[in-house]
RNA sequence: GGAGUGGUAGUUCAGCUGGUUAGAAUAUCUGCCUGUCACGCAGAGGGUCGCGGGUUCGAGUCCCGUCCAUUCCGCCA
C-alpha cells in the first residue's frame, strides 16, 4: 500500500497513529541535527521530521532528496512543539522511520510554490509541474465543482446530457471551421463543431425537449485573454418554451452555481436591458452594471453654439466620472492621449470641470457660456467635484469609444471590484447586422434565431430594423451566454435564408438535413449557451481563461508543451490525398 | 492583417546619455548549524545579452530585418 492517507488531512485528532504517506518532496530544511521535509500531493502539504540522534543512517538519506523526489514514509503523527498556524497540517509532523525514494526528479526549471518564480511562457512549456501548484490546481478544482453543480441542477430539471458529434459539417457563416481530412473519403472534409447548435436543434425534433451538453466548441479565430481556440459551453436547448422560459430557467442556473459554489446570492431577478438601451446607454452590447456613469447625448444641446466639431458631429455624447472634477491638466491630457489610441481611434475629448468653488472650467469656455456649461451638466445631473468628459463623431464610433472611456474611468475610480457581480440579461437584439465590406446583412446571431412576431413586416423594407428573438446573459460586463428561440416555421427560415442572400441550393447544401428534419414536425424549441471558460474565470476572479484551462494554447494558438500544430509525415499525407505547399 | 510591450545566469529581473572583467535575488552545488516552516550562515559554479545584418574606435545599449512571447484592434454567426 503506498498511502493510509494524504498530505492534507492528519491533524491533532491522528496523534499517535503510524501512518505511511506518499508525495513530491516540495522542500526541505536541514538545520544540521534534523531535518524538515515538506512533502505535498492533492490534498496538501505534511511536515515530515528526520533527527540525527535517533536515526542518523535515515536523516542522511533524507538530506540527499531533491526538489520533486516522488517518496514514501512511514512514520508516526507527532504533535509539533512549534506549531505553524498557517497551514491546516500545521500543528503535526510525521517522525518518519521508514522512507522509500519511488521516484528521483531533475530540477524543475521554476519553483512548485505558491508563488512561483517561472514566468508565463516557461509555466505552460512545463505545465504538468505548474498544475502542482496549489493556486493553478484550486483553479481545476473550481472548475470540476462549477461542472458537477452544472449537472446537478439541470438534471433536476429533467435535462438530459446527449453527446454530440465531433466530427460534423462545414459552414461557411460564422467563425472560420477547423477542418478535419477524410482518408476514407478523399478529398472532403469534417469540421470540428463551432457549437452544437443544428444538432440540438435536431434533438428537439427527435423530441429529446430538454438537452444539455458540458461540450466542446471549436473556433479557428485568433485569441485573445479570454478567447481560446478550443473551449467550453454549457450548451442547452429546450423545445415548447418561448423566450421568457430560457430566461427563468437559466436565470436559476447561474444563480444555483453562484449560491452552491460562491455562496453569493442574488435575491433580485436579473436586470433586462434591450439591445439598444445597452448601446444608447453604455456603447456596448455588454454594459458592465457594477457602476453607473451613464453616456448622455448631447447632440441637440450642444449645437448652434459656433463649436465647428460640435457642429458638424452626427453624435456628441459624454460621461460624468464623479469626484474627478480636480484632474488636472496632466492627467486630461493622458486620458485623450489614451482615446487617441488606435485601438479606439478617438479624435479628441473635451472636458469640463465643475470646480469646488462653484465656477466651471472647460476646454470650450471660448464657445459655451457658464449657462451652457451648466445646462450640460444638468443632464448628467452632475455636481460640485464633477468632471464630464464629451466625445464627438458618428455615432457609431464615438458610442463604442465612450464606453471604452468608460469602463477605463471605472476601473481608475475603483469601481470594478471582483468581488461585486452584477448580472444583466440583454434582450431584443436586432436579426440581421449589415456588413459594409461583402454589402450584405448577415445573421446577427444565426440562420435559425427567430424574428420578433410584431418586426416581421419589416422583413423585407428594412431588415436591420427587425428585432429578433436573442439574448445575452452578461455579468460584469463579460458576455457569459447567448441564445435565441429558433425558427421552426419552414416558410419564414426560407425567407432567412433569402434574405442572408443564400440561394436555394446553397441553403439546401448547408443546411438541407436540419430544413428536412423540419418538415417531419419540428417543436417550438430555443436554447443558450454559456461559456463555460469565461464562467470558471470570472468565479476564480481571473481574467484571463488559461488559467481554469488544464492545457491552454497559447496566443499564437499553439500547444507549446506538445509542440503542435506540427508537419506530418509525406505517408500520412498520401494517405489523406493532401498536398502541401511550401510557403516560400 | 495592424498597433503596443517584452526577450540579459536554470528562473525572475536590473543594467542610465554607447565606454573597465555584464550585476542582484532566487534556484543549483559544497561546508557549518537540533525546532525549521520563504530556516540561517559561509562559499562556489553558472551568460552565443533571442537570431541576422548595419552604424561606430567601441554595441546588452543606437538603426534595419527576423523569430518568439504577450496585450489590444480587425476577426470571433
Amino acid at each position: 500500500m503506498f498511502r493510509t492517507h494524504t498530505c492534507g488531512e492528519l491533524t491533532l485528532k491522528d496523534i499517535g497513529q503510524v501512518v505511511t504517506l506518499s508525495g513530491w518532496m516540495q522542500r526541505s530544511r536541514d538545520l544540521g541535527g534534523m531535518t524538515f521535509i515538506d512533502l505535498r500531493d492533492r490534498y496538501g502539504l505534511t511536515q515530515l521530521v528526520f533527527n540525527m540522534e535517533t536515526n542518523a543512517g535515515l536523516c542522511e538519506e533524507a538530506r540527499k532528496l531533491g526538489r520533486e523526489f516522488v517518496i514514501q514514509v512511514t512514520g508516526k503523527v507527532t504533535e509539533r512543539s512549534n506549531k505553524n498556524i498557517k497551514i491546516p497540517t500545521g500543528e503535526i509532523e510525521i517522525v518518519v522511520d521508514k522512507l522509500v525514494i519511488l521516484n528521483k526528479a531533475v530540477t524543475p526549471p521554476f519553483t512548485i510554490e505558491d508563488e512561483t518564480d517561472g514566468g508565463d511562457e516557461l509555466r505552460m512549456n512545463y505545465r504538468y509541474l505548474d498544475l502542482r501548484r496549489k493556486t493553478v490546481r484550486q483553479n481545476l478544482e473550481l472548475r470540476h465543482k462549477m461542472a458537477q453543480e452544472t449537472r446537478k441542477y439541470l438534471d433536476t430539471l429533467n435535462f438530459i446530457e446527449v453527446e454530440t458529434p465531433v466530427l460534423i459539417k462545414s459552414t461557411p457563416e460564422g467563425a472560420r471551421d477547423f477542418v478535419v481530412p477524410s482518408r476514407l473519403n478523399p478529398g472532403q472534409f469534417y469540421a470540428l463543431p463551432q457549437s452544437p447548435q443544428q444538432l440540438k436543434q435536431l434533438l428537439m425534433v427527435a423530441g429529446f425537449d430538454r438537452y444539455f451538453q458540458i461540450v466542446k466548441c471549436f473556433r479557428d479565430e485568433d485569441l485573445r485573454s479570454d478567447r481560446q481556440p478550443e473551449f467550453t459551453q454549457i450548451d442547452c436547448e429546450m423545445a415548447f418554451v418561448e423566450q421568457e422560459d430560457i430566461l427563468n430557467t437559466f436565470e436559476g442556473m447561474v444563480k444555483h452555481l453562484f449560491k452552491s459554489v460562491k455562496g453569493v446570492e442574488f435575491n433580485e431577478p436579473f436586470m433586462r436591458m434591450s439591445f439598444e438601451e445597452a448601446m444608447n446607454s453604455y456603447g456596448n452590447d455588454k454594459p458592465d452594471l457594477r457602476f453607473g456613469m451613464k453616456i448622455n447625448v448631447l447632440s441637440e444641446l450642444v449645437k448652434g453654439k459656433g463649436f465647428g466639431i460640435f457642429d458638424q458631429a452626427e453624435y456628441v455624447g459624454g460621461i460624468c466620472a464623479e469626484g474627478c472634477g480636480d484632474y488636472t491638466r496632466k492627467q486630461l491630457d493622458e486620458l485623450t492621449e489614451w482615446i487617441k489610441r488606435p485601438q479606439i481611434g478617438a479624435s479628441g475629448l473635451i472636458y469640463i470641470k465643475l470646480n469646488s468653488d462653484g465656477t466651471i472650467k472647460s476646454s470650450i469656455d471660448k464657445f459655451f457660456t457658464p449657462e451652457n456649461l451648466q445646462s450640460i451638466a444638468d443632464v448628467f445631473g452632475a455636481k460640485t467635484g464633477d468632471l464630464i468628459l464629451i466625445m464627438a463623431g458618428i455615432k457609431k464610433k464615438t458610442l463604442p469609444q465612450l464606453s471604452e472611456l468608460r469602463l477605463e474611468m471605472g476601473s481608475k475610480l475603483g469601481l470594478r471590484d471582483k468581488n461585486k457581480f452584477v448580472p444583466l440579461w440583454v434582450i431584443d437584439f436586432p436579426l440581421f447586422e449589415w456588413d459594409e465590406d461583402s454589402q450584405r446583412f448577415y445573421a446577427m446571431h444565426h440562420p435559425f434565431t427567430s424574428p420578433k412576431p410584431e418586426d416581421i413586416s419589416f422583413f423585407e423594407s428594412d431588415p436591420g430594423r427587425v428585432r429578433a428573438n436573442a439574448y445575452d446573459c452578461v455579468i460584469n460586463g463579460v458576455e457569459l451566454g447567448g441564445g435565441s428561440i429558433r425558427i421552426y416555421d419552414q416558410q419564414l427560415q426560407q425567407i432567412m435564408f433569402r434574405i442572408l442572400g443564400f440561394s436555394k441550393e446553397q441553403a439546401d447544401y448547408q443546411f438541407g438535413f436540419l430544413m428536412n428534419a423540419f418538415t417531419y414536425g419540428a417543436p417550438p424549441h430555443g436554447g443558450i449557451a454559456f461559456g463555460f471558460d469565461r464562467l470558471v474565470s470570472m468565479f476564480a476572479g481571473l481574467d484571463s481563461i488559461r488559467d481554469v484551462i488544464a492545457f491552454p494554447k497559447n496566443n499564437s494558438g499553439r500547444d507549446v508543451m506538445m509542440d503542435t500544430p506540427s508537419i506530418i509525415s509525406n505517408e500520412q499525407l498520401k494517405e489523406l490525398n493532401i498536398k502541401v505547399e511550401s510557403k516560400a
